[in-house]
DNA sequence: AGTTGACTTTCCCCTTAGGGGAAGCTGTAC
DNA sequence: GTACAGCTTCCCCTAAGGGGAAAGTCAACT
């Protein structure tokens, strides 16, 4: 037996998170003095607590990690592999986020070097006023997370290439996307994907054109904010205000474009002239 | 003049997190409607949102955040500038950490596929009883916490080789580390980093020899801990008893050896028969 | 036998960066 | 006039413990 310092020293956890593992019940001590409350572990919980230990490491929390200890011996097995297979790919998309945040901090560091604000990039968007066609699009509209965005992007546009390959419809344009949600929410947005098509079948929309302030982005996603934030400020200095939900088009396919260089999306925000108020 | 949530929207930040930055003193609104306390937000304020998202995705916080955006303009480049240099060695650390990660539970679901259970590799390790001879040890004793270990490692262990240097000491072994604290924490450990010697000078004290249980790590230093998980099992098996605090041999020099797997490690466990209690 | 110091116990408050939801007020579109 | 969308404040909740207080207990050393 072991106490509950001996048992933090071997196994490096301190003695308050083996209190509140004793509390959560994800750990209990074998023995617990019934006179003095004390705990001791036996040497068959070192085990246990490295395996704690390790799942930790992989980013389990403590309560899927509470989940898995306790599933029944038969199928515990099976349930561990699993739930590892999931959390690997967690870990590689945390790598790859870290990996472009590394990327762009390192570019950063570089401007500062060179004396190039931090922001500057913002300043050398292009805005051009365009006036557009209506046009007829094949829609599916949704309440979309931040999280699940790429997945959603996949899920709903191939539902809408199946449905023209299927009734054989005549696609005038490339995928783009709308965005009906008047503000952000992490819980989910309302979005509409959308293709322009020739034929006005069910599941159809007209949609309207006219004035719009256009910016063209060459770059990833996560770049469309200040897309975004350019036009509003060009919008306010021309005078001009937002009459309907933005869009974006998406000129080259994500999936095809390996390079986020070669990624072009055009962002379109429908403007009118704001009446002065006298 | 932008309404909270076309501020979110532009921003992709919901209106709870802009009315808790307001909260905190991070970004307020350019102006509020002392009428019915509406938030409005100036377009010259995306940019600054913009940036406070960005540095987020580089792990600051948002004291620190806040911190920065209010240095006064002078030194706010420069300042900026460190701390961008400060993050990415942490981003890279962290970035490190996951891939030693996605490494390990690679190698555990590749052992799923095999059959062979996840904790095995504990059992496999071998542990010998010792006879060890008192040794001479020149010595430097700190806390030290588990974050900086290795910058510690190499700045106490550095110390010691510069004294042996100057006082052309003679060195009688490798480097070695004697863990004092009685119980893990992770504010700091009372760790004891020594260098055995063959002169009796100022700064070196006996470490006294005796029986030891031992085993031999061949891997990287988180595997420390299934080592001493395994010797602490053996010791109780073989009804012995631990009497000192145990310490590491370090046989290859860690900033040598380029793969893990080169990098050997001995532990030391003093331990002494247990008398049975009649 | 007494005392000291090390070890353990419980208890309570604090942390980050907001999310969920209620209750109530306001602005605008029909 | 009346929905309903949007805004406000207010309060509680999170995960994984850390810090520290007050008090009880153990083992070792006088």
């Amino acid at each position: 037996m072991l106490s509950i310092g001996e048992f933090s020293k071997i196994c490096e956890v301190s003695t308050k998170t083996l209190r509140y593992y004793d509390e959560i019940g994800l750990i209990k001590p074998d023995e617990i003095n019934p006179e003095n409350g004390y705990r001791f572990y036996s040497v068959g919980q070192l085990k246990k607590m490295l395996l704690i230990n390790r799942l930790k490491s992989y980013h389990f929390s403590l309560e899927d990690i509470k989940a898995l200890l306790e599933t029944e011996e038969d199928r515990s097995e099976e349930k561990l592999y699993s739930a590892l297979s999931r959390k690997r790919k967690e870990i590689q998309n945390k790598l790859n986020a870290l990996e472009y945040a590394l990327n762009q901090i390192s570019t950063d560091i570089f401007h500062f070097q060179k004396g190039i604000s931090i922001m500057s990039h913002l300043d050398q968007i292009e805005v051009q006023l365009v006036e557009t066609p209506p046009v007829n699009i094949l829609y599916t509209r949704h309440l979309l997370s931040g999280d699940d965005f790429a997945s959603g992007y996949a899920k709903y546009f191939s539902g809408l290439y199946e449905k023209i390959a299927a009734e054989k419809l005549t696609m005038l344009g490339t995928p783009m996307t709308i965005y009906h949600s008047p503000d952000y929410d992490p819980a989910g947005n309302d979005t509409e994907f959308a293709i322009p098509i020739a034929e006005s079948v069910k599941g159809t929309r007209d949609l309207p054109g006219g004035l719009c302030a256009k910016s063209v982005l060459r770059g990833s996603y996560p770049e469309l904010r200040s897309v975004y934030a350019r036009l509003t400020e060009w919008i306010e200095n021309e005078g001009y205000e937002w009459v309907r939900p933005p869009y974006e088009i998406y000129v080259t396919d994500p999936y095809q474009a390996g390079v986020s260089g070669d990624i072009v999306t055009e962002v379109y925000v429908p403007v009118r002239k704001k009446r002065l108020i006298d």
